[in-house]
DNA sequence: CAACAACCTGGAGTGCGCTCCAGGTCAAGC
DNA sequence: GCTTGACCTGGAGCGCACTCCAGGTTGTTG
């Protein structure tokens, strides 16, 4: 059964983010389209605007900048032509974001190693000789 | 040849971090102690000094808040007795950073997954029919 | 029909981690 | 002896990504 409209505070918790991140979003051009409103002037989000916003946390998530998010949201609201800068944007992404699991899990490892020599310390079960 | 003094100029190319950086976090009580100085009233950075901070960047990189860095600081400044609890704080990053570089490698993988399909886009080479 | 809940808007406020600035001292080089 | 450059201090300013607020509308509920 797709496309249930679901209002702001059903799109915040199925997306794990506040209602006032995606009026933020939307307010500041993160997404593809004004979000449609009910005849109250609520908003409804549709299955098409949740898949989008997770794409956007899923980028924010991995630390792209949220104007990073807006030039790739407004290549896409330009519609097919520029498929090519779509991919570049989100190919230095992916690069940047490896190169961080990079760094991260090399300090990762140098804190494991402070960890073990407190184990160490604590546990000075070994002959001292 | 350990323990040479650098200049805090020396101190930041070596760490990569900023002059301003390293005065911040002197003042903000991340260092085990005030950087001694010369004659001058110049920070002096030794081998030590240099080493702690190492240390604070890698749990800055991987995300640790300042205010968490600053009471492992005292932890250790508090001298012998609480390594226990130096433990505790230094284990809970590490779980911390495990589960981000999980919850951020699962996100790559969304990603890369949003990348083949540009790249199909662009390629279409198969049969259509 | 009163109260309440959920939403709306424009705009102000917040916390974090730096980063920059003005005004000053000191040592070295010309 | 004057300029230059590296450093010093206390404090202000900044960019980011939200987060909160006042004041208002609408729809439901007892």
């Amino acid at each position: 059964m797709p496309n249930h409209p679901r209002t702001i505070a059903a799109a915040a918790a199925e997306l794990g983010v506040s209602v006032d991140t995606l009026r933020y979003y939307e307010r500041d051009g993160l997404l593809l389209r004004a979000v449609p409103r009910g005849g109250n002037g609520h908003r409804t989000y549709t299955d098409v605007d949740l898949g989008w916003i997770e794409l956007v946390t899923r980028l924010r998530s991995t630390g792209m900048p949220i104007r990073d998010i807006r030039r790739y949201a407004e290549l896409v609201r330009a519609g097919s032509g520029n498929e090519t800068e779509r991919l570049a944007v989100l190919t230095a992404h992916r690069d940047e974001v490896v190169r961080q699991l990079e760094e991260v899990s090399a300090h990762l490892v140098a804190i494991e190693t402070k960890i073990a020599t407190y184990h160490a310390r604590l546990r000075p079960r070994e002959k001292s000789a």
